[in-house]
DNA sequence: ACTCAGGTATTAC
DNA sequence: GTAATACCTGAG
């Protein structure tokens, strides 16, 4: 595959950071020249930001300015969600000032599956480290610039892969989930490209919920950073307790404060943006 | 040595 | 239904 361009100018929502650190992807790394370079589907893009314009450089299968297209979101008015939900508070504002970059990614819906059941209960840096080997022993290579990538593996490269095998590459307590749930995924238990044919949301939620290793958080994580691209729901991890807390509930102990509770007071607020806003506040109050 | 990190599964009321 | 508890691993 050969190296392609594509540059993009006088986009407003775009800001390399916020797009990376906002916690939706994890195969996305900063260079030396404060570009990012990533790895998605077989494709390696390195992004960088100069003045109002992203240049987009990097081996593709298909066109470059499609695959980014799709890929970025390009075609949804992230200046209007912002501005509709900046007018619910002032908390939602700040944060949106804050985080006035993010754009939310459509990632393979297979690989944000495995991806969040790895960050169960675990950290960036590790979750990072166990995707890159997952990659390079089980995906296909790609060459970029003489620096080799690897590709994050598919079902069927991980067929014959072992517990155990897991259990070596770091994956603890996780290994059996991404054994089984890779296991109904094959067998077609559960059908990735009907899922994202199916409108009801609440419907494709309970199907993930019978992955293994898939609980609430990391279903709701899998429907809005995936291409299932579900803005309705609004993941609750230990970030977005906190903030809700802090901004809404002003429980003296946050650990205390119910999903339920959580759930309704952002159903109320962000209705079908709810998603959106949980990046914003997460964002902000992970990073501010 | 001990706590903590993008939760889930299991078990016990 | 809701609450308590164990769980790989490695960095701080």
């Amino acid at each position: 595959m050969k190296e392609q361009q594509y540059i993009l100018e006088n986009i407003d929502t775009f800001e390399l950071k916020d797009i990376f650190d906002c916690g939706q992807c994890f195969r996305w790394n900063e260079q030396e020249d404060g570009s990012y370079t990533g790895i998605f589907k077989k494709n390696v893009i390195n992004v960088k930001k100069e003045k109002n314009k992203i240049i987009f450089n990097g081996v593709c299968q298909k066109n470059i300015r499609e695959t980014v297209e799709d890929y970025f979101d390009l075609n949804r008015d992230y200046e209007k969600i912002k501005q509709q939900l900046s007018k619910i508070d002032n908390n939602i504002k700040t944060s949106i000032q804050y985080g006035k970059g993010i754009r939310l990614l459509n990632q393979d819906l297979w690989e944000t599956i495995i991806s969040f059941i790895i960050s169960a209960n675990n950290n960036i840096p590790r979750i990072k480290g166990i995707i890159e080997r997952l990659a390079k022993q089980f995906g296909y290579e790609i060459i970029y610039k003489g620096q080799k990538y690897y590709t994050f593996p598919t079902p069927e490269q991980l067929k014959n892969v072992t517990i155990e095998d897991y259990r070596k590459l770091g994956l603890g307590f996780r290994d059996v989930r991404l054994y089984e749930t890779t296991k109904m995924i094959l067998e077609g238990k559960i059908n990735l490209e009907k899922m994202k044919k199916n409108p009801n949301t609440m419907q494709v939620r309970e199907e993930l919920l019978t992955l293994s290793g898939v609980g609430p958080k990391v279903a709701d994580c899998i429907l809005l950073f995936s291409d299932l691209k579900r803005f309705e729901v609004f993941p609750i991890d230990v970030w977005v307790r906190r903030v809700m807390n802090d901004l809404y509930i002003k429980n003296e102990d946050e650990t205390k404060v119910s999903k339920k509770l959580i759930e309704k007071i952002a159903a109320e607020r962000f209705g079908d943006l709810a998603g959106l806003a949980q990046q914003y506040l997460f964002y902000w109050r992970r990073e501010a």
